[in-house]
DNA sequence: AAGTGCAATGTTACAGGGTAACGTCATGCC
DNA sequence: GGCATGACGTTACCCTGTAACATTGCACTT
């Protein structure tokens, strides 16, 4: 589903709303994808063709895309790829910072602030499958004292909330039905 | 892998550091599936032979299994089942509440408090799949605002960290080598 | 230029996770 | 008895993910 947002106020790239407001997507994207490929340059990093591809691919909405939707795109291009070849750069791309995978929907999505270093959470619309990435170290953070107690190591903690987002809301609302597809 | 744990104190049943710690967990296995028992009579819902079974088979040990071992399992018993038998028994019991899915891995455990309505924080050890169970109201409830300030509706939330368990960190030690199995 | 090493990609083949759809059977209710 | 409902049995399939190995391309050395 592509990224409707016909009430919300504009909101600026990056902010955690833009998932589910209406913004400048186009720009949104490129301000990503440009973002990657300097921190890229920075850290001797090779964004490839097929990995720039793919973020291209993650970058053009908000939804979480599966590994095969990407595979697709990928053969849309005229590629006999493979399924490696989109774990690969996939995987590429979450291990560097540049995407995330929703553990909950076995899913990908473009980094809101690739590059850097941060704790993210995700709020999931189970309707429409865009999810906004927020920043929330306290909810992480939460956790530390319970492992700590039990002598448990934490390397790295998934923050998922699945819900309805507003737009999905509202359709649910102007149908009558309930909010599921 | 089974639950050893050579080193903690011993801890009553129901404690969050259970999983990790050494318990008597034939007593810790037996309560929680007589308390799901219970709460199933009090409930008006059929813990049929299948669902029992493979509650049964997921409180053996504190590690999370994936639905092709509770199969496996049930396979063993003599029974001809196929995935959507062990499908349907796993989705009965998390949907009441007697086991969660662990979503970074595809896989059960047993619910720590049955029946009981609470909003569970997981600890993964990924060298022996164990998972601790925790309280964590605060980490969900660190989402609340970000929610409510975008509009989006919270239906659930997942935590989960991964990391090392007491026992695993002590084995890495002892072999001088890295965490991983 | 030739040689070497490494990272990335190409390709095959398969393992693991999950479900739609339909038929049958048991239970409880009128 | 007749009926509705929920659980189970079975088939067939789709989606997700990876091991393993071959090949290519690039950078750096000698």
């Amino acid at each position: 589903m592509p990224d409707r947002a016909p009430v919300a106020a504009p909101v600026p790239a990056g902010d955690p709303a833009a998932a589910f407001a209406r913004h400048d997507h186009a720009r949104c994207a490129a301000t990503a994808r440009e973002v990657t490929a300097r921190a890229c340059a920075e850290r001797g990093l090779r964004l490839t063709e097929i990995r720039a591809r793919v973020l291209a691919i993650l970058c053009e909405s908000h939804a979480a895309l599966g590994a095969y939707d990407v595979l697709d795109r990928l053969r849309e291009d005229g590629r006999k790829a493979q399924p490696p070849v989109a774990y690969r750069a996939l995987d590429f791309l979450v291990v560097n910072g540049f995407a995330h995978r929703i553990e909950r929907l076995n899913a990908y999505i473009a980094c809101g602030h690739p590059g850097d270093d941060h704790a993210p959470a995700f709020m999931i619309c189970r309707s429409c499958r865009r999810v906004a990435e927020c920043a929330a170290p306290a909810a992480a953070a939460a956790l530390s004292p319970q492992a700590a107690a039990m002598g448990f190591e934490i390397e790295r903690v998934v923050v998922e909330a699945e819900g309805v987002c507003p737009d999905c809301r509202a359709s649910a609302r102007e149908t009558g039905g309930e909010t599921g597809a």
